[in-house]
DNA sequence: AAAGATACATACTGGTTGGTATGTTGTCAA
DNA sequence: TTGACAACATACCAACCAGTATGTATCTTT
């Protein structure tokens, strides 16, 4: 081999990208994980290497893939000293332009598992709702500093709205999702944006 | 046997209504149809005797027990000629004081089920969307009335709102069952209800 | 270069699960 | 009363699937 010691960690990598791959579309349930390595090539020798059991591909996948993701913006959002109802709007838009149907057909991978895991497993439920609540309490605080920097009306319940602006994103996922409809997304982030609007001091 | 005729088809409503509850928690791929019946001690002849297979139980449970579930409301608005925008908050009302913990944590049995299978099974899927069209439609038709009977502004989009309005009350049972809070779930609808009430003339 | 340790491959297993084949009993119509 | 059929029960099966035990080549460390 010509790689140098680092990149063998590349295998366990790809397998865990496809590993969230398949339970975007399988969910974790119908995640078949020897199915999957053997369609990449590979065996459940390495897969048994890398991840002890089933349990820890699911958790591997939220930690190293969807949270980050998600947390990205909102990251964000958190050093955003400006206007938080432009920037909060200006995140739906990228999320509408982002979404194209085959995303939308698959859903919103972080509300998948979140549906699918939350009644039967207690440690994915509770890493999923720590992903929910950091990024209801970003959007919260975004607003709060919103009010003192005089963008943001005073009677704003900043934690219900940020509630409220996470909610209706992934309603808007899960519906477009069912009746397979990225327009029907996008329309629904449109509305959303005009229901920010009234904040708007 | 005292009961005529009639009623033997009560142990079909039976095995309907457990496999319901099974799959509201354990989804449709988790849901282990022998071990339902076993638990109300009925064999699997029993099951197999009304069911043909698998996603026949699935259907029946969506046709018979979510469906006319979902769709009695609004088959009320659609009868309904007063104030929509009232008889909607009403609704809202109704679903938030009726939200207990456990169905919260169990979540929207529609949603759960949209969700999980609409990728995985086009009938499925279809029977779903339908459903959900159906309410968009109602809600929406409902809204014109309004405008014509002058209880909503004319500038108000009326598919669009009856879209918003049923995605966000589906988001908002999707995070409060991550967060497992029916007080989450409450908040969320009580700013729903402000929402509407700018459309109001 | 010897001795581990790492990164896989191969082969197997034991429990599960959707589904079937077949048997049994009560009901009802002719 | 007898034949047919509905309403189950029992027993069985083949496929699947998470997980393990074991083998082996390569790489690293000393």
């Amino acid at each position: 081999m010509y790689l140098c010691g680092m990149n063998t960690t590349d295998t366990r990598e790809r397998i865990l990208h496809q590993m969230f791959t398949d339970i975007r579309k399988n969910g974790f349930q119908g995640l078949r994980a020897d199915k999957v390595v053997a369609d990449m090539g590979i065996t459940k020798g390495a897969l048994y290497h890398y991840f002890s059991n089933k349990q820890e591909i699911g958790t591997a996948v939220l930690d190293e893939i969807i949270r980050p993701n998600y947390l990205a913006a909102f990251r964000r959002l958190d050093q955003h000293a400006g206007d938080p109802i432009t920037f909060l709007q200006e995140h739906i838009d990228h999320l509408a332009q982002a979404a194209t149907e085959e995303d939308i057909a698959l859903g919103c991978p972080l509300n998948n598992l979140a549906q699918e895991m939350s009644p039967l497993d207690e440690t994915f439920r509770l890493r999923m709702k720590h992903i929910v609540e950091q990024i209801e309490h970003s959007v919260a605080a975004a607003l709060e500093r919103g009010k003192v920097n005089g963008y943001v009306r005073e009677d704003a319940d900043s934690k219900a709205l940020g509630r409220f602006f996470f909610s209706s994103i992934e309603g808007a996922y899960s519906m477009a999702k069912v009746i397979k409809s990225a327009e029907a997304f996008r329309q629904n982030m449109q509305l959303l944006k005009t229901f920010l609007q009234v904040y708007r001091l």
